[in-house]
DNA sequence: TATGAATGAGATTTCATTCAT
DNA sequence: TATGAATGAAATCTCATTCAT
């Protein structure tokens, strides 16, 4: 039996999720986890607080449900990219489209990785569902471009890791206005740095010469 | 006039200060700033609550205090190291005494860079006593192979923040037990990998010739 | 529009406070202000201590609400009051309501008095409030009889206070049972003898004899 | 035995008290004795917080002890006085004398007088200690007056308390600085009205024709 | 289902008092 | 006797969660 009804139910019921989540998503933003209060997560919503906890358990279920709400955001960009065939080339892209999630979203992610450095199971949540599936996009490239001898033989889990610290570290520098310098530092200047040593670093120096 | 029991009385107080501050680092290690309660610090510190007070002016204080207690420990080796000339064997000596730091005080540094994300004042604290002081020893030292012709001109900047973004992510993975490829890893051999990974970054390929 | 609800729910708000601060009342009185927690005032109230802060922001808000709540039914009497053509049956009128209030609402005032002497805001507001408009009300009284030849040409601003300091220690010690030789005196006839020197220190002796 | 050591001893024990007591004096003549800490009296007084509870029980003795010295000092001046003949000379001489120990012991009481409206066994000390020596004394005068036809056959008790609250709030008032109409009022001026208004009140109008 | 008032456990912080030195 | 560090009970206030409407 076709029951429409279920469906607009179900939409309905994921619209007010994600209203709330979205509230939530600011206060937590603005405040910190800890220090968001339901009630500024209610009115930030523009629901009561009751209403909260017809849809999440607790506070900490909100955080969690945050991260696949990133997660969603973070990945669709990224994977459906057709990568072009030369890697500095990609790897701008990838810097770009990074850096423009970090702008964009980066204070989304800000809560959920203050949490994971005290909540073990927020990190493996977080690692599961927002680290890993960039990550291993990233290692089978890298693997794969092993394989055809345009990279050095560098171990690809490692080499990710570096990959990946590296921009958080730099894009946080550039984006949390810690250090003055960066401020000279145009996003296309930072970029264009970083796809350059990630180059020298991976790039086979017996098939440049090819090139 | 020399008075001993200044000095007598001043280590005293040093002394429950740290001893408050441990207890405090290891409540914050296992539940988080947040979720540490004074009275479980006090318990951990072997003191009473109000002890605490005596000695710190608020909860907050003990997380400041820690910081202090951070650079001083983080700073004692590093800094004083006389450079080898090869700059591989240095960065692998940099390499290793930060693991040993990470594997020995990781626990003191969690809570704070959890805080970090969420406090601004921390953040610069973080930033001006923690992470300068050794970010700032690196780019003079990639400033002056750069001089010296024997390090491509790279932004010693951005390429300090690579360094520094690489180790954090690659060591936390491996002691945060959160991605089971990292236990195939011995400490040494991500060591040997990382050193290479920035040798490769950083190595001037024209200079290489002469070696 | 008209919404019936918001008045209800005004009406309910109010209620609330009253009863919340008829409880602080109760307990401000038994122990003063400072001796009084938070958990027996929500005991005396009929509610939990949280409620306490939906309704006022701290504990010396109770204490500044009380002060209106007294001034209120302070006024009340007094003022809407026909002043008769006989100045002592006016006085007379005045004391015997002062005297019930003292006996009726004292123990609303004391914990109020008492905070006076140390914090000088309160001092201003209960100045404000609560003694101002009776000792306007007075001056403007005893200048019109000045004007009129009817009491002697006396300072009001200080006659007044003279009024005010006599009825507040002689009913103080009429009220609190501090010296045996009270319990003699009926409340009349302390009333009688107040209004009789009252009449003595203003009328116009001259005026006197047309009577 | 004549021990010439006990004196001393008694001495430096009295001398130590009412420095400990001048220091808790000063605290709680600025903060009022429940937000005096010991430690601030301590400080004030010049000793250890230890030293306190060497010579006085705890902290409520200190407010005890202030109410002998100030009655000390209140009745020191106005016993010793040999009354002129003229009774508003009289009371003149009083006023003056008392809004001078308003003036510079008024701090002294008034953390006394705020306790008094909480601490009914206080109260009585009080009332002991400090007022009923001085009421007596008033009312004494006034029945000496009253026999000898001076003063009209009023209520002596009840005149001495209208004499001490209209002096009381009046004094206060210009003390305060609540009112600002009382600084257009000299001290003389307030005095001289007060005496004015006590004359006008007592004396006998038959009499005073004789004068 | 939505509301938001009520709850009360629990957190931080203060401070009078004690007591070993 | 003087000290002042240590104590820990107690106080105020917050806030996630519940539940009657």
């Amino acid at each position: 039996m076709f029951d429409p009804t279920v469906d607009l139910k179900e939409q309905m019921v994921e619209h007010r999720r994600t209203q709330i989540l979205l509230g939530a998503a600011k206060v937590f933003a603005e405040k910190g986890y800890h220090k968001a209060t339901t009630k500024e997560i209610a009115q930030a919503a523009g629901v009561s607080e009751g209403t909260i906890y017809n849809y999440f358990d607790n506070k900490r279920e909100l955080l969690l449900a945050m991260i696949e709400l990133l997660a969603l955001q973070s990945l669709k960009s990224i994977i459906n990219t057709q990568p072009p065939a030369d890697p500095k080339e990609f790897i701008t892209i990838i810097l770009r489209d990074r850096y423009q999630l970090a702008q964009e979203r980066g204070y989304l992610i800000m809560p959920i990785l203050a949490e994971m450095f005290t909540d073990a199971e927020l990190r493996q949540e977080v690692y599961q569902k927002l680290a890993m599936p960039v990550a291993g996009f990233l290692e089978r490239y890298i693997q794969t471009h092993i394989d055809s001898g345009m990279f050095r033989p560098v171990n690809p889990v490692i080499a990710t890791r570096v990959f990946i610290g590296s921009i958080v570290v730099n894009f946080a520098m550039k984006l949390a206005n810690l250090d003055a310098r960066y401020e000279d530092i145009s996003p296309d200047a930072l970029i264009e740095e970083l796809a350059s040593l990630f180059m020298d670093m991976l790039l086979n120096p017996e098939r440049a010469n090819e090139k």
